[in-house]
DNA sequence: GACTGATATGTTAGCGCTAACAAATCGGTC
DNA sequence: GACCGATTTGTTAGCGCTAACATATCAGTC
């Protein structure tokens, strides 16, 4: 009858003591904490009064254990840059810290080297997988998950497939939107590094601007748009053919961060600076964007609520599989923002150099 | 009798299944699964036979509720680089997804801050906390945590405590190891940039640098030493200020990859290349380190699996304090490695510029 | 005031696992 | 072979929570 003191370590509030000292049953409780309807007002209160007189707070494991719904969830990333992947992880392990999720972690070399990842989440037991770029952008991933009957939610997933459940941005707007800002700044020659073209957002990107431009009445000049791979690297060597130019341009739109920041180096050793001489903009809103210096102009995605809300739509997804019901992919596009730091500026006046 | 469909989802397997296969009790599956000792060889590899067999995976919610265990670990981070954090997250996370802890994640703004974000960890009922540097670092924090009664685990701590536990690695042997490296390679004239003087570990690197110096009987320049705070911009002063001697340095040692990267830029803009007339190295890998050009050669922490061992810690001493045993302290030292990419070289034999 | 249908609360049982105890089996000794 | 302790297996109960069902309470209606 006595509670048995060898099987209990601390003293932690169970749903019990709240019960007790409210003077309802568990259940009742239980109801409250979940935000059920049909709880009159007046105990709903008196319970939470005790909920936060206690200090209780509800047992995961024994939830999940209780309700079924403890979902494995495997998280699929593949070389992202690791500002993104933190961001990421943050807001997967604040969500699903929330909702009780396992979680398990796999990464692998591009979308080639996914199946054994994903085989061995399933004989995990995972009961759904998260993707992050880019492999949520490849259709032979999805091709895989499908075959092996796993849900599966993609994250900033820029190819549009109505079949595939993801959360994303505008890659298209968000590059219309910062070119549009360029043009407001003055500037009309306005080079752009092109991202990895096996990267669908890399496309969009290259989209947007375009379309801003046209918008603009601007010509895309072909002599201003450069290949670039997404590395440092490549920003660096495209940035020093755009400036090779006679003509060269005013700004440069690098389709992400470390490209920018290549072509800042860029520009700093054919001592131009930045931005009195050249505006250099980016994408991502990656460390890189604000380690460097000048700290770069950029794109931001919410990656941290992406990732968070890919929780929750997971969980849904898992759910509904249970209960054999439907389930409906969304695409849910969330609004990126520009970040204005210390790489952009109107143009020169005096004309350059 | 029959088991209840209503309540179950899926087919999950169970311990009673893998029981039933084999013709044992569920318990001895269970020891089985743990890892105890007193199971016969043969029960043991037929049950595990029947759990490869059957594709089982204990289900973790279950678990931390028998075994009471489940501990719920506080993450306070404070602005780390973003590189740190996702290695950081990783090494959590795989460690924590296979004991079943849950997770609670924090961030503050220094030391200053810790106190609001410890207390709300505290209400949520964490029953331990894990901190990232620089808080490790911090004798303020861990006051805070001992006042609350909490336990806590330091990663990559450099102040050394007996009375605290942490996994770190050895700043001043690593610093050391680098230095000598540097001197192997034919450099005299080493030139050093200091970390931010609120981190213990600047001083530890200064004073590894300062020993291996010594060690080949080699002065430390005052004019060369220059004092950073680990950003990529304080990097770059700095290394214009070494740069300026009449006599040039032909290696600089940074404190980390963020002034290395910074240094590279200065050299760059001054005309040098890296490492043909100079040698730069930082400390600590992070994702600045590839993705600048030339790649930073640095010094590697191995931060996952400190994280991943921070968590074991933290369980112990969770459980530990829950049996009411004592813990003691531990200071784990874990290997650094040398990661030698391009930005470093033999001196140059010409004798620079 | 008896009868409806709603709304509010209580009761029971069980999620999958393991701690603690109980029982069975083993090998060795006199 | 009876007795011992050590080793191996089984049994029981309960971790904290909630689904499903059972019951109680409440308006409103005739």
């Amino acid at each position: 009858m006595a509670r048995r003191l060898s099987r209990r370590g601390g003293n932690i509030v169970t749903i019990h003591d709240v019960a007790r000292h409210v003077g309802v049953s568990p259940m009742t409780v239980s109801r409250v904490i979940n935000g059920e309807k049909n709880v009159r007002e007046e105990t709903r209160t008196k319970v939470l009064a005790s909920v936060e007189a206690l200090n209780y707070s509800p047992n995961l494991a024994a939830r999940s254990l209780a309700t079924q719904d403890s979902a494995r969830i495997g998280l699929l990333y593949s070389n992202p840059s690791v500002a993104f992947l933190s961001e990421f992880l943050l807001g997967i392990l604040s969500e699903s810290s929330l909702s009780g999720a396992q979680l398990l972690i796999e990464s692998c070399e591009g979308p080639e080297g996914a199946t054994a990842a994903l085989e061995k989440m399933k004989a995990a037991g995972c009961d759904g997988v998260i993707l992050s770029p880019p492999l949520s952008d490849s259709s032979r991933v999805a091709k895989i998950l499908r075959d092996m009957n796993l849900p599966f939610v993609g994250v900033a997933m820029a190819r549009p497939d109505p079949l595939v459940c993801c959360v994303t941005i505008d890659d298209y707007k968000a590059a219309l939107t910062m070119t549009r800002r360029l043009i407001e700044l003055g500037h009309r020659r306005i080079g752009f590094i092109k991202g990895h073209p096996n990267a669908y957002a890399s496309q969009m990107r290259f989209e947007g601007f375009e379309a801003a431009m046209k918008k603009a009445d601007l010509e895309v000049d072909p002599a201003l748009v450069a290949q670039g791979y997404f590395t440092y690297r490549s920003g660096f060597d495209a940035a020093e053919r755009l400036l090779a130019q006679k003509d060269r341009p005013t700004a440069i739109f690098a389709s992400n961060d470390d490209m920018a920041a290549g072509a800042v180096a860029t520009a700093h050793r054919l001592g131009l600076d930045v931005p009195d001489h050249i505006t250099i903009v980016g994408f991502d809103d990656t460390a890189m964007a604000s380690s460097v210096w000048p700290e770069l102009t950029t794109v931001r995605q919410p990656i941290a609520d992406m990732a968070a809300l890919s929780v929750r739509l997971m969980n849904d997804q898992i759910r509904a599989k249970r209960l054999g019901r439907p389930f409906e992919p969304v695409r849910e596009i969330r609004d990126f923002s520009l970040i204005e730091r210390q790489s952009s500026a109107p143009v020169a006046t005096g004309g350059g150099l």
